[in-house]
DNA sequence: CGGCATCTTGATTTACCTCAACCCGTGTGG
DNA sequence: CCACACGGGTTGAGGTAAATCAAGATGCCG
């Protein structure tokens, strides 16, 4: 369990679609590629923790994160899965502390640029600094969408969401399968419920052939079935 | 129940603290002033409607709101409560279509700028769209820890919680009364419970010395009991 | 091969939602 | 002016979804 911290490749030609890349001037990129950290993490190995100071925004250059805040009796809310070319710790742009925690869920490399580097570049970058706005625009909108599903959905509900969410944020594979396998409690931690229902739920869905499970992994066979699910049959609040 | 519109004022003189007199420069402030409308709402007035297209940046000049979510079976989730120089309508700034739905508490007076013209303003002025930015950070950040809350928290705990930030909100008076007299629905409605739970869980405070109840209005008597009960006695998640 | 972690499934408990009755204050109409 | 209807609020009694507890099964790593 080492951090270890590799060779740099530029921006420049780089194929992933970071947020950086929204820079046009190619000689700025540069210069800012130059200014970057490349650090390797170990899949279980913690990237963020809640509480420590920010002092730089990260980006995926090849993994995936889950990004999470600490709940009780060491639950964790799960706020955000991450793949690759997504930007990490955003929501710190605004302090000195980190208000939430990320962690590999397989073996991972990151791409750091100090925050006071990323502030001059947003400083002299109307596309830049609108894009990222419009970007948090997005995830609050997103985060408020949780906020009710939350509140409202039942276990059977939250987990068809979180399976489509799944979908959306790594895909599936020529048959189906997500590009990812979590465990139980990650599902759990991430749909607001506990492993055992996890564990129940994806049974029933594969009794009623909504699903597939193969060892981890899970293969979507009625994509409609989950969707419905997760239409909540608003009688139009008043 | 009618909506009109009342005389402008203008921003340049106006007390309010609101994002826009972020503007430093007060011939445009006076600019934007003269272009913005100024509409009066009844208490229980709807001034949002989720799904509708967006024109227009709202700021509240005098009175209070609720921005909320439809939920399940005309269930609402309230997902902000806004008093004067807030801003509203902001999470519709990257879409044609508001995403959430607002309805006025008490009379209020609304102003209203034209959403392009919001962006022209943010374009020509790095400190206003950087204000901004840090704000929706703040936002989403305050977003994430609801989801977990909502996720996590009895419903004891969730009641405390939305007491004290009702306070951070709306305040109190000399005799620790929230400045705001809610329904036990809306209060349900953003705990994320039912207003019998409110009913009992106020009562529960009530006898317990923590609270006290006059006609609707809230009196808080033991704060640090109320935010005993928030804290999430994390043992660390992993 | 043994030991540890994760998963599955069933049994039990519990928190909370729903339902229902009753109270109170306000407004409306006979 | 009183009757009564109506919307909120309170309180108690069930019912139920989901958390917790518990025991096996399965899979993985040293």
């Amino acid at each position: 369990m080492s951090i270890k911290k590799i060779k740099k490749h530029s921006c420049v030609t780089c194929v992933n679609r970071c947020f950086i890349k929204e820079i046009s001037d190619t000689q700025i990129l540069q210069a800012i590629s130059e200014k970057k950290e490349i650090t390797f993490y170990e899949k279980k190995q913690q990237i963020l923790s809640e509480g420590n100071p920010v002092h730089s925004i990260l980006f995926i250059y090849s993994g995936k994160v889950k990004e999470y805040k600490k709940g009780i009796a060491s639950k964790q809310q799960i706020v955000r899965f991450s793949n690759q070319g997504d930007i990490l710790g955003h929501r710190g742009i605004n302090s000195n502390i980190v208000p939430i925690s990320a962690t590999a869920l397989e073996d991972t490399v990151i791409c750091s640029i100090p925050r006071q580097e990323v502030l001059n570049l947003l400083q002299n970058d109307f596309n830049l600094i609108y894009k990222l706005l419009m970007f948090f625009a997005d995830e609050l909108n997103n985060s408020e969408v949780r906020e009710r599903n939350m509140a409202h959905m039942t276990v059977p509900e939250k987990i068809a969401d979180t399976i489509l969410y799944l979908k959306k944020v790594y895909g599936i594979d020529k048959n189906n399968f997500l590009n990812i396998d979590l465990s139980r409690k990650d599902i759990a931690y991430y749909a607001g419920t506990t492993k055992e229902q996890v564990s129940k739920t994806l049974s029933d869905f594969k009794n009623d052939g909504i699903i597939d499970l193969d060892v981890k992994s899970i293969q979507i066979i009625h994509e409609q079935m989950l969707k419905n699910m997760t239409v909540l049959h608003s009688k139009m609040a008043f």
